[in-house]
DNA sequence: CTTAACTTTCAGGAAATATTGAAACCTACA
DNA sequence: TGTAGGTTTCAATATTTCCTGAAAGTTAAG
């Protein structure tokens, strides 16, 4: 496959995927075309290699630089501003895990907090009491789990991983 | 909080979760209200409860199906199907990580795949290799752990976890 | 202070997704 | 075998989500 084949490839690939991530389309093209790229891109290259609006483009930095996928870099003697990826796929990987937890799992954890004084002795009130109670228990074995991925460098992160597979 | 509060807050905020979790509004409160239920329920049940109609209501239970978080149950002298959840929390975390890896890892090791091989000397070309390898690597192994987290049963699953917070 | 290069915002339009409801389809039983 | 009770399908519609582009906002340099 030549450059240029796979590099539409990738981002549009990256970009499908972003949806099924919760991620929307043209965020994660974004960061396709950053990671892609061995230098900054300022936002109308981003602009014109995506063919978005002005709009989209800077609302989507924003996001991604929300998450820590990119940085905002300034050069010498420039006035805008250019954009590089996050390449150290650890932290990568790392921002993404944060962002998901934050977004699925937290909301959950609050929610399930507020029902645990569910009243009532009939069958029903019982059925409720016992699921809330279960969901509570793996969610915040999950959370845990989690924070310390997070927390723990990456040797940790590929050492666990790894006795996880044997 | 008394019983139809709680109830109504439970279905209500896993449907909202369930947008998050790529899961429709309709099929994520249909199984809360599944998973609240102690008897299984009839297809009008659903529809009459959650004020939806027959269509959404039958091909969200069939997705459910599709997902294991549901099965069909047949009762004595009665034409019409029942459905009841999935009860036990370890096999309904299991199905949703089986799940999600199908519709969001996989599909990204095949695409990986196929750009391992991208040709050309220069440096976007040589970025583009890397930035590949990389992710591959990450993707190999998340995947790995996942099934093993998926083929293992629930004490294993859970000794893992509190390992890993350790 | 003024200007011009650049960035951010946001209302309205476009695209993608989910839902409805009615018709077609099954199937157990008289 | 006809039919009533039940299920599934799907085109039309409603809803949610995303994107555009122009206007307003910033800020560095003259």
């Amino acid at each position: 496959m030549n450059y240029e084949d796979g590099k539409d490839k990738f981002i549009q690939s990256w970009g499908t995927l972003g949806s099924s991530w919760g991620i929307s389309r043209t965020m994660a093209q974004i960061h396709a075309l950053l990671l892609l790229s061995p230098e900054a891109l300022s936002a109308d290259e981003v602009m014109e290699n995506l063919q978005i609006s002005r709009g989209n483009a800077n609302m989507n930095l924003r996001a991604l630089i929300d998450w820590q996928l990119v940085y905002k870099e300034h050069k010498q003697g420039e006035r805008r501003e250019f954009f590089v990826a996050e390449k150290d796929m650890a932290k990568v990987v790392k921002s993404i895990i944060i962002q998901r937890k934050k977004r699925e799992l937290e909301p959950m954890l609050r929610i399930l907090d507020d029902l645990t004084g569910v009243e009532g002795q009939d069958q029903e009130a019982e059925e409720m009491r016992k699921v809330v109670k279960d969901l509570k228990l793996f969610s915040h074995k999950a959370d845990s789990a989690l924070d310390a991925l997070v927390k723990a460098d990456s040797n940790w992160f590929f050492s666990t991983f790894l006795s996880m597979i044997r």
